[in-house]
RNA sequence: GUGGAUAUGGCGCAGUUGGCUAGCGCGCCAGAUUGUGGCUCUGGAGGCCGAGGGUUCGAGUCCCUCUAUCCACC
C-alpha cells in the first residue's frame, strides 16, 4: 500500500509496503539483472550500502537459469538471499534492446535467445507466469518500448497493443495468485505508459491504464534516445494523468540530475544500470560530478573517490590512485569498489532527497546538487 | 670464428614485381553508455622504417659497408 506522509511542491514523500517489507520513497532501485549487482556485489553489501529494493529480470532469468529452476528452488528472494521486496522487469525492455533478435506479434514477442540462440516466446501470459515463478514482489506489465525516434504511425498502434497486453497480465496474475502452488500470491502489477515522446497518446494511456486500478504505475520508454527536454517534457505531461494514491516508477531514469528533475515532478520509484555500469567502468559519482578513474590525473591521487563519503570503499581509505591501478590491472576488486560507492552514493542521494521533501526544502536541495554536478574536479 | 635469419611508433607484426600524406593488433590518452552482455563503440597522440653510402624521376622495398639481436655449426 502506498502512503503519502507530505509533499513539496509535486515531490513526493511516502512509503509503499509490501508482503517482504516496506519501501521508503523517492527511492532507487538496484539493479540486479540476473539475480546479481554485477561487480561482484553480494545482497549483504546491498545492505550495508542501504539498498531497500532491488531488480531482476524476466527475460534474462528465464533463458537462465530458468523459471521453473527458481521456484523449485523457493523463489527469487531465498535463491539470492535477500527477504526486501524484488521487483522483476517483464522483458518488454527486451523487445528493444534485443530488437535485432525478435518479431513481434498480437499474441507476443518470439526472440532468439541472447545465449544460444534458440527460439523463445513470450507473450503477456508467459511473462506473468514466469514473473509468478520468479515470486517477485513487484511484477512489471508486460509491454513494447519503441525506440524514441518512432513515429506516430508505428507508435499509436504500439501503445494500444501494450494496453491490450496490459489487461491479459492483469487478468493472467490473478489467476496465477489464486494458484494454490503460487508461491507470492500477494504478488503485485505495475502499469507501464508509453507513448514516445507525443503527449496526447501519452496522456490518453495514461488515463486508460489508471482506469485498471494497479498497484502502481510505471512510464516506460523514456531515456532511449530522446533529449532531456523531451523527457522531462511528457514527465510535465503525464504524470499528473496517473493515480496520485499510487506510486509512479520511471524505468531505467537515470543520471542523479535526472532523478532530481523527475522526483521535482512527483516521481517515487527509479532504477538505471548507470551506478553499476559506470563502476565497472571506473566511472564514479561525486558531489561535484562523474570521476573517470580511468584518467591519468589520477595516477598519483591519494586521496579516497570523495572525501567524507559513507561508503565502504570512501571509509576503509582506498585511494584514486590504488583504485585507477586496480583498474587498468582488470582486477575484480576495482570494478567492486567502484559499484559500491556509486550504489552508495545514489541510496545516500535518494534519502537525502527524502529528508529534504520532509522538510520541504526539496528545490534548494536539488539546485544545490546540480550547482555541484556542474562545478566538475 | 664460420654459415644463416631478422632489424618498421612502448610491445608484437603487415607492407604485394621499388610508386602518391607507411598500416594493423595490443598498449597509451580521451569520449560515449539510462527497464545491464564486465561487452562494445567513437576519437586522439606516438614512427628521420637499425646506421652510413649507392642505384633510380622515385627506396621501408634493390646493391654495398657497418652495427645489434637470434639460430645453427665450430
Amino acid at each position: 500500500m502506498y502512503k503519502l506522509i507530505t509533499t513539496d511542491g509535486k515531490a513526493k514523500r511516502a512509503t509503499f509496503s509490501t508482503p517482504h517489507g516496506t519501501v521508503e520513497t523517492p527511492v532507487f532501485m538496484n539493479v540486479g539483472t540476473v539475480a546479481a549487482i554485477k561487480g561482484a556485489v553480494s545482497t549483504g553489501d546491498l545492505k550495508e550500502i542501504g539498498c531497500q529494493i532491488q531488480l531482476s529480470n524476466t527475460y534474462h532469468l528465464h533463458v537462465r537459469p530458468g523459471d521453473a529452476l527458481v521456484k523449485k528452488l523457493g523463489g527469487l528472494h531465498k535463491f539470492m538471499v535477500w527477504d526486501r521486496p524484488i521487483l522483476t522487469d517483464s522483458g518488454g525492455f527486451q523487445v528493444y534492446s534485443l530488437a535485432s533478435l525478435r518479431k513481434i506479434k498480437e499474441e507476443g514477442v518470439t526472440f532468439n535467445s541472447h545465449i544460444d540462440g534458440r527460439k523463445i516466446f513470450m507473450g503477456p501470459e508467459e511473462s506473468m507466469q514466469i514473473q509468478s515463478n520468479l515470486a517477485s514482489t513487484i511484477a512489471m506489465a508486460f509491454d513494447e518500448c519503441p525506440p524514441a525516434l518512432a513515429s506516430e504511425q508505428y507508435i499509436r498502434p504500439s501503445v494500444e497493443r501494450t494496453y491490450r497486453w496490459l489487461v491479459r497480465c492483469k487478468a493472467e496474475m490473478e489467476r496465477l495468485n489464486s494458484l494454490p502452488d503460487t508461491i507470492n500470491k500477494e504478488q503485485m502489477l505495475f502499469g507501464i505508459n508509453q507513448g514516445g515522446v507525443i503527449e496526447s497518446i501519452r496522456i490518453e494511456h495514461a488515463q486508460m491504464i489508471s482506469k485498471l486500478d494497479l498497484p502502481g504505475y510505471s512510464i516506460g520508454g523514456l531515456a532511449v534516445g530522446e533529449s532531456h527536454e523531451d523527457m522531462y517534457r511528457i514527465l510535465d505531461a503525464v504524470v499528473p494523468h496517473l493515480p496520485k494514491e499510487k506510486p509512479t516508477y520511471l524505468m531505467g531514469v537515470g543520471t542523479p540530475a535526472n532523478i532530481l528533475e523527475a522526483v521535482e515532478r512527483g516521481v517515487d520509484f527509479f532504477d538505471c544500470v548507470y551506478p553499476s555500469r559506470n563502476g565497472r567502468h571506473g566511472h564514479v559519482y561525486t558531489n561535484h560530478g562523474k570521476l573517470n578513474l580511468f584518467n591519468a590525473k589520477y595516477e598519483e591521487d591519494t586521496h579516497v573517490i570523495e572525501e567524507g563519503c559513507g561508503c565502504p570503499v570512501c571509509r576503509a581509505g582506498y585511494t584514486r590512485a590504488y583504485i585507477r591501478h586496480l583498474m587498468k590491472a582488470k582486477e575484480m576488486l576495482a570494478l567492486r569498489f567502484c559499484v559500491l560507492h556509486n550504489l552508495y552514493y545514489y541510496n545516500n542521494m535518494m534519502a537525502e532527497i527524502r529528508q529534504a521533501i520532509e522538510e520541504h526544502r526539496f528545490a534548494e536541495y536539488k539546485k544545490m546538487r546540480l550547482e555541484g554536478f556542474n562545478e566538475g574536479e
